[in-house]
DNA sequence: TGAAATTACTTGTTTTTTGCAAGTAATTTA
DNA sequence: TAAATTACTTGCAAAAAACAAGTAATTTCA
């Protein structure tokens, strides 16, 4: 077609990425709970499908926001980590963290944590980055 | 029923209340367009439907994120503003806007809004509300 | 070594949510 | 006072999600 490419807000193009119920989730787990595995994302609290799993996962390594590789130690085990593109959400992650900490009083946050990244939030970020550096 | 109310993961908190297509697209459109009647939403880029857009109005209010005020001017018109509860989500949208800046090689936003926002990010935030408490 | 279990999915089918097109009732404007 | 505006509601079609099974390739264990 011709070549109009509109411009995008900024906050409609992060949407279009993981504005869904389920993409974010998925990558919460992967960068503050360190899962890898197909098998931990299922067992997550928020029983995400199995085929809504799979599809997401799929989008997520085409968006470039997850590696895939095979697992060294077991052949039909995939090890799901984070780009650099999933790791620069951190900062947007832990502001929706503060957030939610302040609206709601039944938070499942653990305060030591919460006033870690507040107090640090560059050293946080360096410390969940450094996790992934090793595995590689 | 029992008093077991189980602690909430903090993104998933906010994902319940504003991790759908378009609650945030109408926050968005409060908080940095200046948005206020409904149809002011319908008109967005993204074309909202009228049903969807009366529903999610009807939850942010409910959920303690906008007030609807009448118009003193039109007694049909409502105006729709934040409350502290979405002035607060300014850190995290900000952060998704530095994110989306950073990965979108066709972004909308405006250099010197992005560059003001990082230099100054208090100022910026200030200014965002003085806007609102004149109103009142 | 071979049967059972594990793992990462796929494939239907039902249910829920969304999108679209109209319609409505209370103003307000001409 | 008739037409236009405004903020919605209603009904139906289409898309997405949830649920339940099934599958094929390992891997584990007796």
């Amino acid at each position: 077609m011709s070549c109009k490419d509109e411009p995008n807000c900024p906050i409609r193009f992060a949407l279009d990425l993981f504005g869904d119920k389920w993409t974010l989730l998925i990558l919460r787990d992967v960068l503050f709970f360190q899962k890898k595995y197909y098998q931990d994302f299922l067992d997550s609290d928020e029983r995400i499908s199995t085929n809504i799993l799979a599809n997401r996962l799929q989008n997520l390594e085409a968006e470039g926001f997850l590696n895939k590789d095979q697992d060294p130690t077991n052949k039909k085990k995939f090890i799901y980590s984070p780009t650099e593109k999933s790791l620069d959400l951190l900062p947007f992650l832990m502001e929706m963290v503060f957030w939610s900490v302040k609206y709601d009083d039944n938070t499942a946050a653990p305060p030591h944590v919460i006033s870690y990244m507040k107090r640090d939030p560059e050293g946080y970020i360096r410390n969940v980055r450094a996790q992934f550096k090793k595995e590689k």
